[in-house]
DNA sequence: GCTAGATGATAAGTATGCATATGATGCGAT
DNA sequence: ATCGCATCATATGCATACTTATCATCTAGC
């Protein structure tokens, strides 16, 4: 019937809408913390890994470089984050949380947790373990093909 | 041992990654043709309904009216879209693909497909079909929850 | 017919997301 | 030690995405 490319049933199309659901739901949930998905992820690695230069913890939250100073930026203006030059490297700007970045942090993981949880509410309890196990394939499939560039396809 | 969410089982991370690698994989594919995801959406949606306004296109495509104005000046400026008001209603600005644009959606079609592809290749063909359904369940779920619960559909 | 509210489109502002370029710095080889 | 190259951060530019506001136009109700 349609001449054209059925994009609604593509993946690449049902990713994307998931991915919009995904963050208006997050969005939802954590009003008034005034965050975002990037920022909570950034905000949460911080606080396992403390001091971490930009470079590391972008690809940590699978972010591009140049976008995560900016990012950053915000997370400073609001003091959430602290910058600071790495002595042994003046490259380098090493990262901490704030005491009220992780107090902020803390109060988010209620909303955030509840925000993934009305992700999967569509889904019964074991469809949401097979998206997850599905996805996880997916990403960690893509993820080891990038690194190794003969992998046989 | 993390006193942090672990983000990256979140369903949301892994939406996001997903998409990210969804997107990367349709722009190396296309290479050449200087189209984005969005765009080839719309060109297609065009192909099937040729002469539709911007609003219910941009619903149809799943994009935002603000944003969906820019997208189609691209396409436009493209030589792909034309844009002509609608003399029944002056507000309504209605969209067809020009015969280029036309020409070019259809060769795009292939590596489009080579794109989904692609994306699914880590998964077996089963998991590709409940991936499929697992994604089709959880936006169709919230797309019902959204609307008004007797709007009839 | 006239007006109040709804609707289509655009604009402005913020925030990713990615590619490329640039400057500063570190490091290895000579 | 210095040169060449890699690396970290930033800057620039484009393209989504979403929110709110504004303007023009349409339509309903009277």
């Amino acid at each position: 019937m349609a001449k054209s490319f059925n994009f609604q049933n593509a993946p690449g199309y049902l990713i994307r809408r998931a991915q919009q659901l995904a963050v208006a739901i997050f969005m939802e949930e954590t009003a008034g913390f005034d965050v975002t998905p990037v920022q909570f992820a950034i905000l949460n690695a911080l606080m396992d890994d403390p001091g971490e230069d930009q470079i590391t913890l972008s690809s940590r939250v699978a972010f591009d470089q140049a976008t995560f100073g900016s990012v950053i930026a915000r997370l400073e203006a609001k003091g959430w984050v602290q910058r600071q030059a790495d002595p042994l490297d003046k490259r380098r700007k090493l990262l901490w949380l704030t005491d009220e970045g992780e107090k902020t942090a803390l109060q988010m993981k209620r909303a955030v947790g509840q925000a993934q949880q009305r992700i999967l509410a569509p889904l019964e309890a074991a469809e949401r373990n097979q998206l997850h196990e599905l996805l996880s394939k997916l990403v960690a499939g893509h993820e080891s093909a990038k690194s190794q560039p003969d992998d046989g396809l």
